[in-house]
DNA sequence: CAAAAAAGATAGCTATACTATCATTGTTCA
DNA sequence: TGAACAATGATAGTATAGCTATCTTTTTTG
C-alpha cells in the first residue's frame, strides 16, 4: 500500500501553503530540525534561511513570523496525532482499551512515518515536548484562538473527552482530565530527562514508566477497571 | 505582630542582590508588573528601565539578563508558596487533609500579603500560570539546574510528594504525581481563561472546581478516602 | 571627611525582526 | 511560441533588542 497522508492546515497559519511547494516543503524539514537542535528562542528566519540556502524574504513568504512557524507545526503535530488515534482506536470496543492505546500513543516516541516524507516526527516530538506550550503561552491567545489556530489540540482533546465518558458516563470532569494528561505525558518526559527528581523516574528513564504512571492515575480517578 | 519574612536567594540568580538596595526592590516589583502586563516576549530592560526611571545599564548591574530576572521570580514563588505551604500544614496531622490544603494553595489566588511589600504575589501567580514553565524551557537547562536555580520547585514538589507518601506508603509515583497536579493547577487555570473548551470550567470559572478537579484525582489515584 | 559603593548618563556594537524593491527563472495556457 | 504570471533570488534598509564599556555624580559608611 502506497498512501500519502495529508494534513489539511487552517489558512490563516501560514501566508503560502508550505504543503504545496518545494520550497515550503523545505522550510517545515528544516525549521523542525534546527529548532529542535538549538531550541525555539535562537531559532532565527535569517540562519533557517542560510541553512537552506535561500533568503530570509523567501521564508516571510511562508510565514509571517516564526511563532506562526511554531504554531503551524504543533497544530500538525496534534492533528497528525488524532489521526493515528483515531485510526488506532477504531474497532476496538472497550472505551478503557482506547484509553490506554492513546496513553501509549501520547508518551510513546513517534515512529519514523513513511508516510509523510518531509517531516520527521521523532525530533517534532521533541519539540512539542521542550517547546508546544510556547505556542499558546503569550499574550495573543485569543486573537490565535479566534482565529481557530488550536483547533487541532482542542480537537484531540474532545476526542480523549469521548473515551473518558464512555468509561464512565458520570465522570464530572473529562477535558479536564484529557489536557491533563496530555500536558502531563509532555511534562513528565521533559522532567524525566532534564529535572528527573520532579519524577520517580530518575533510575530508568523509560517511556513506559510514562504510561504506567498516567494510566494508573486515569483509570483510578475515572474509577472504571484496568 | 508585625513580622516581615525573607526568602534568602541563590546567589547565582542575580549580579547584585536587588533586596538590598532600593533599585534593586524597583526592579524586582516593576519587572513583575511589567511582565504580568505585556507578556515576557514583549518585555525588554530598556522598557523596565525606562518605567522605573532608571537606565538599561543600571538593570544589567543586578540581572544578567531578562531570563534570569523570570527564573529569579519563579524561584521566589515556589520558595514563597513552600513557606505558605510549610505554615499553613503545621499541626495538621492527617495527610488527607495536608493535602488538601496543599491543592487548596495551589489553585487559589494568593492574598495580597503584607509581609512582603515590594513583591504583589497577586501578579506574581498570574506570571507563573502565563510564563511560569518558560523559566525551565530553555536549552541551557542543564546549566541552570547544575546551578541549583530550580531548587525552590524541587523542594516543593517534596514536600507535596511526602504528603502523598504519609498518605499512602505504598503508592509508587508521588514525585510525579506531585510534580504533575502543580502544572496542572496552572494549566488548567490558564485554559480555563484561554482556551476554555480544554477544561470543564467553561460555565462557572471558579478556581474552586479546578480544586475539585485536583482533588478527587489525587485521592482517587493514591487510593485514600477523601 | 575620605574611600568605596551605587547609580546616572551616554555611547556604541551586533543581532533580530521585519519590509521593500527589483531582477531572474520557471510554468502555463491561449 | 510567447505573453502573462507565479515563484524565487538578490540586495538594501529600518527599528528595536540585547548587551558592554566608560566616565561622572551621588550616596553611604567606617
Amino acid at each position: 500500500m502506497d498512501v500519502e497522508i495529508h494534513i489539511k492546515m487552517n489558512e490563516k497559519l501560514f501566508v503560502r501553503n508550505p504543503e504545496q511547494t518545494d520550497l515550503g516543503k523545505k522550510i517545515i524539514k528544516n525549521s523542525i530540525e534546527l529548532i529542535q537542535g538549538g531550541g525555539f528562542e535562537a531559532f532565527t528566519f535569517k540562519k533557517l534561511a542560510e541553512h537552506i540556502g535561500t533568503t530570509e524574504a523567501g521564508i516571510y513568504r511562508y510565514f509571517e513570523n516564526k511563532h506562526r512557524l511554531l504554531i503551524y507545526i504543533t497544530a500538525w503535530y496534534w492533528s497528525y496525532l488524532q489521526y493515528r488515534v483515531v485510526f488506532e482506536t477504531n474497532n476496538i470496543d472497550d472505551p478503557a482499551a482506547k484509553l490506554k492505546k492513546v496513553i501509549q500513543l501520547l508518551t510513546s516516541t513517534v515512529l519514523e512515518d513513511e508516510r509523510v516524507k518531509h517531516i520527521d516526527e521523532k525530533l517534532l516530538h521533541e519539540i512539542i515536548i521542550a517547546e508546544g506550550s510556547k505556542a499558546y503561552l503569550t499574550k495573543h491567545i485569543s486573537e490565535d484562538n479566534r482565529d481557530k489556530l488550536f483547533k487541532p489540540y482542542k480537537d484531540l482533546c474532545s476526542v480523549i473527552a469521548e473515551f473518558i465518558t464512555a468509561s464512565n458516563p458520570a465522570y464530572k470532569f473529562p477535558h479536564s482530565l484529557a489536557s491533563t494528561i496530555i500536558e502531563a505525558a509532555h511534562n513528565q518526559n521533559f522532567f524525566m530527562h532534564h529535572l528527573p527528581s520532579l519524577t520517580d523516574f530518575a533510575t530508568e528513564k523509560s517511556e513506559k514508566n510514562i504510561a504506567l504512571f498516567i494510566e494508573e492515575m486515569v483509570f483510578n480517578t475515572i474509577g472504571s477497571g484496568h
